[in-house]
DNA sequence: ACATTTGTTAACCATATGGTTAAACTATAC
DNA sequence: GTATAGTTTAACCATATGGTTAACAAATGT
């Protein structure tokens, strides 16, 4: 039944409009400048993915399933809350470090068209929940092994320190005066930074 | 020489296209829509603005130009670095609360063309600077009133946690279950938890 | 008063863009 | 080998979009 001349059509596809519109957006990318990029013709993006919407959905959905298992493991693994704020740190900037790309795009496109995440939300059981976060924070406060703060702020505090320097880099380089090379070292001090900054602020 | 049947139709442009390119980016702005917003011909967008893009800096530079002087202040006045951030979390939290759709747009723009605010930082003389706001963390370091830190890393820190909650807000409030009351409770609360969060952090 | 400058509009234009079509091509099934 | 189903392409289409034009209206200078 499967014929093929060319098994990977579809991945090159998907390939070329990742980079298509993660540099550029839904907005600003165009069908053309895609299938140039995957070296086909632009009815082969119809014939795969029937509309843009389709498509750019696909790319969308496949930037945040990169994210959220991220997310899953610090607040659903056993680790206590001062470990888990120091593999997440350097786990997710390392992370990100290599897909710079992944969070502008993915909080643009959110930004966009909100009814994505709450889509997201509805159909994916694996989306990121903080119950268990919440409890371990809640505990950790009571057994006196961390100062009191509510855990959903300490949560936006750490996604914040975490990501916020990636999606404002150009912003960031422009106001520390920073050139490429410096802006790589100031990200690769972050990843141990970020958690002593946390710890040092929660840590009795 | 100065005629006007309507005085203020430039500021009426402004103001509407201000709406639809903070809502929409420049990508998915279209003139007609400014047009319709400001209840005007699309004739004469390109009558007192020549193009989309001179539009489109008039707007983005005015909103650069209210973010940068709050930066100002914290950098080059004369309080303390904990009374500094106490005032600017608090006061740039405040201000962004007002004007929510500020900081996505800037950074938004800023990543779609870096250019913007590197010609920003050159033509602009009154461009945020760090060099005071870094002696006075040395300095303070040094006498002992906060703990060693690099004042570039506190200072990405300090502008991370007061701005990423609203680049992220769709993000935020379907990771913490938040509606949209809630959200601006938490919005409120971090007006002064996120200074209490980062002199936990900083002071000795 | 009337000429000149400024402000405003409707109609128009060229091009870009997402999407479609019909025909050609390729690999497999029989 | 030839029918069949999947794959690829060039040409095409309708519409949207930024921008222009030419004529008209209102204010101002003299």
């Amino acid at each position: 039944m499967t014929k093929k001349k060319n098994e990977n059509t579809e991945g090159q596809i998907l390939e070329a409009a990742k980079n298509v519109f993660q540099q550029k957006g839904m907005d600003g990318s165009r069908m053309q400048e895609i299938a140039n990029e995957a070296g086909i013709n632009k009815a082969m993006l119809h014939y795969y993915f029937r509309s843009k919407q389709i498509l750019f959905e696909a790319v969308f959905k496949n930037a945040f399933s990169l994210l959220a298992p991220q997310l899953n493991k610090i607040l659903n693994d056993d680790s206590s809350v001062i470990e888990k704020v120091r593999n997440f740190t350097s786990n997710y900037i390392t992370f990100i470090s290599k897909h710079p790309y992944i969070p502008t795009f993915v909080i643009q496109e959110i930004n966009r068209n909100p009814a994505f995440i709450i889509n997201m939300k509805e159909n994916n059981s694996s989306f990121p929940n903080l119950d268990k976060f919440k409890k371990q924070v809640d505990f950790d406060i009571e057994k006196g092994i961390i100062k009191p703060i509510n855990a959903e702020q300490l949560f936006i505090n750490i996604i914040s320190l975490s990501i916020f320097p990636f999606v404002a880099r150009p912003l960031i380089k422009a106001l520390t005066d920073a050139d490429d090379a410096r802006f790589k070292q100031i990200i690769k001090d972050r990843k141990t930074e970020v958690a002593d900054f946390i710890i040092n602020s929660i840590k009795v």
